[in-house]
DNA sequence: CGCATTTGACCAGT
DNA sequence: ACTGGTCAAATGCG
């Protein structure tokens, strides 16, 4: 592409989601179409984000996906803001498809060559996360001959004691991967990065060395389609305003859509909708679809204490916990677009707070870097 | 009442 | 022994 200006790239980039959302449903059997128009549509956005990086936003977005663009409209750069602020839906949207494209690719990677997963992962730019970060996860992982095993089976890693004692598993996902990606500064900056799945959270430690403490992350689907992904967000000890995230095992409920595994029960299938829907601040409806579904890590006023929450004495559920607060996204979106409008839109909206709070001045967002209240 | 989060305890790896 | 990761009871919320 012969464009250097960022803003220009990126709408080239929106142009080309656009024309694939067209071409949807002539493509929807097509999964190599999909995956190669996918594909370009996160080089450009990945091509614009290089050349934002390389100009003037090191600082701040240093290694950001798109989302942080949208996230962080209140400082400087207000003529590109305004200019991208009608992508936003498309660039969230894309976000979200790069993140299942890039975990779909990771998966097929993983399959041939673990070692590789890096190169494609910076290729995407969605997990181009730091070098020292993933070179240490690598080293710690990779480092000691980790592999992905057969997640799942609890059966033993190796120790097999069964009797009474309750199993834990461990390393049951080998393969790790890091990427850092910045807290939403506007909204509820202590939720972690979208990232087009749902997590449900099952531990929270201190961790030597590091202020804030480790959230550890499964995929709400993990009993369903024992699905084995899980990830572990940390804030960054230097960088309060990024999360470093690290992912582990792939997710096996998001091949539903293309191979699943296990086919969930219909009903399961109505229900997790049903939550999706319960707990999503239903937009307006001149947002875009796509945006709000992953715009709801944004501003989900509220709740999210799954980061940061306390480390040594975190209040238990005083905060305003409105509902549950797994990281909830577009995962379930594996259904049609249309569809999943459809549902929403009939199960009753009545909220219209959507762009609303997304740029409102982020004044009782009380964003404490210490945060250890004590 | 069901589900998600919190949190202390337990377990595995180094 | 220490640290990180996981479990599961307790708790809270919708």
């Amino acid at each position: 592409m012969e464009e250097t200006n960022p803003i220009s790239i990126i709408r080239q980039g929106c142009k080309l989601a656009r024309e694939l959302e067209a071409n949807l449903p002539n493509l929807t059997d097509q999964h190599n179409m999909l995956l190669t128009s996918c594909d370009d549509i996160i080089k450009v956005f990945g091509t614009a984000k290089e050349r934002l990086y390389t100009t003037q936003y090191q600082d701040t977005i240093s290694h950001t996906p798109m989302n942080m663009l949208i996230r962080q409209p209140q400082e400087s750069q207000q003529t590109q803001i305004e200019a991208a602020s009608d992508l936003q839906g498309w660039l969230r949207s894309s976000y979200t498809q790069a993140m299942d494209i890039f975990q779909l690719q990771l998966q097929a990677d993983q399959s041939r060559n673990p070692f590789e997963t890096q190169k494609l992962g910076s290729d995407v730019h969605v997990a181009a996360g730091r070098d020292h970060a993933e070179a240490s996860a690598r080293s710690r992982s990779i480092g000691r001959g980790e592999f992905p095993v057969p997640p799942i089976d609890v059966s033993d890693s190796g120790t097999g004691n069964s009797s009474s004692q309750r199993q834990r598993r461990r390393r049951d996902d080998g393969e790790r991967r890091t990427l850092t990606v910045p807290v939403p500064r506007i909204g509820n900056t202590e939720i972690p990065p979208e990232d087009g799945f749902t997590w449900r959270k099952y531990g929270q430690k201190e961790i030597l060395g590091s202020k804030y403490p480790r959230g550890y992350f499964r995929c709400t689907h993990q009993k369903l389609y024992q699905c084995p992904a899980k990830k572990l967000v940390q804030r960054l000890d230097d960088d309060p305003y990024m999360f470093e995230v690290t992912y582990r095992g792939s997710h096996t409920c998001h091949m539903s859509s293309t191979a699943p595994s296990i086919p969930p029960p219909p009903d399961q299938i109505s229900h997790d909708i049903a939550q999706f829907i319960a707990s999503q601040p239903l937009p307006s409806s001149s947002v875009p679809l796509g945006s709000w579904l992953s715009m709801d890590s944004l501003g989900r006023g509220g709740s999210g204490m799954a980061i940061g929450g306390g480390g040594g004495g975190s209040g238990s559920g005083s905060g305003s916990g409105a509902g549950p607060s797994t990281t909830r996204s577009g995962k379930e979106v594996e259904f049609p677009v249309a569809d999943m409008a459809d549902v929403m839109f009939n199960s009753g909206s009545s909220s219209s707070n959507s762009m609303d709070f997304l740029f409102q001045a982020p004044e009782d967002v009380k964003w404490k870097p210490g945060d250890k209240q004590g």
